[in-house]
DNA sequence: AATTAAGGTCAACCATGTTGACTTAATTAT
DNA sequence: ATAATTAAGTCAACATGGTTGACCTTAATT
């Protein structure tokens, strides 16, 4: 339990300041949401979609299981999508030769155009917001953020802040 | 468009960090919204009704117009969530005197009272992180959130940097 | 008096989530 | 070798919360 009220340093700990967080969070996602939204329109598709597209492209030779972890959905949910996905081949799958069980997914050229088109809108997006907040407010978004993710899925945003450490 | 290769002082703003960025925000979102779903199940609510709950308990006397524009759907789409607010009293509605055209919803006890039990938990997933992360973080994380937003809803966000402005 | 604005309503449809039950194939453990 | 477990697939029914389109009422504005 967090006091609101009493604790000494609570200077940004008010409840304004914690609900402006939320409705941020709240308008910051609508807004980023809505331009891919609008490209998946032409092709037909949704954005879960989009969302099976990204991760995919990210992590190339994923697993459905994994997939599901990082989504948060059930596997009847993500086959429907996924499914259209593979038949419209945006998205290619292969079975891991180690454990022929589990099946590789990769972005086709098809996919990787497609991922390149929605991803750009919001890359660009964050492009102006990092350059207009300056560097420092870029750590302080990310070291905020993190801390509003759960714990255990802390580790699967790449730590950019390791990224000139030795054991890269 | 943003250059997100040659520009000179593009440090933090190559895709590695633009995509970190996306993937922050895609999880805290999820994480974020998690709890108070749960807490919604057990009134047979859903997400759309805490978003109801939750401006018009922060703008109080608030339109169904007014509402329309910061949720960014259809009237009938808000109407079956406001219209099960109101007949299950969570929400009251009247007339502005003003202009009879116009209703004002209010939160009813009830409402306050779900609409706390909601947003505490939120409040609580940011004062942690807020206090974790500190103060010159949070100012970060709020510039960087603000220009994600769109500059036309940048104003609804409550500037709490001004709070000792005289003009308050 | 005519037009505009705010709100309400009906109907059909769609995207994307859920639960539950069951199957197949491949790997791992006994 | 057999049994148990894991990864994935599939069918069905249902819930939630979006959409479009058409149309209505009431009140305010011109």
């Amino acid at each position: 339990m967090v006091d609101l009220n009493s604790s000494p340093n609570s200077e940004f700990l008010r409840e304004e300041d914690l609900r402006q967080g939320i409705e941020l969070l709240f308008y910051a996602y609508r807004d980023f949401t809505g331009e891919p939204d609008a490209i998946l329109d032409k092709y037909g598709l949704g954005r879960a979609h989009h969302r099976v597209i990204y991760f995919v492209g990210r992590n190339p030779g994923i697993t459905i299981t994994e997939l599901l972890e990082i989504l948060r959905i059930t596997k009847q949910s993500l086959s429907r999508v996924l499914g259209h996905l593979l038949e419209t081949d945006f998205i290619n799958q292969r079975a891991d030769p180690a454990d022929r069980r589990r099946k590789q997914l990769t972005l086709s050229g098809k996919g990787k155009s497609l991922e390149h088109e929605l991803t750009s809108t919001q890359m660009e997006r964050f492009a102006r917001a990092y350059r207009d907040a300056g560097a420092e407010a870029v750590e302080g978004f990310r070291r905020v953020l993190i801390g509003i993710v759960e714990p255990e899925d802390r580790a699967r945003v790449r730590p950019t802040t390791m990224r000139n450490d030795k054991r890269r």
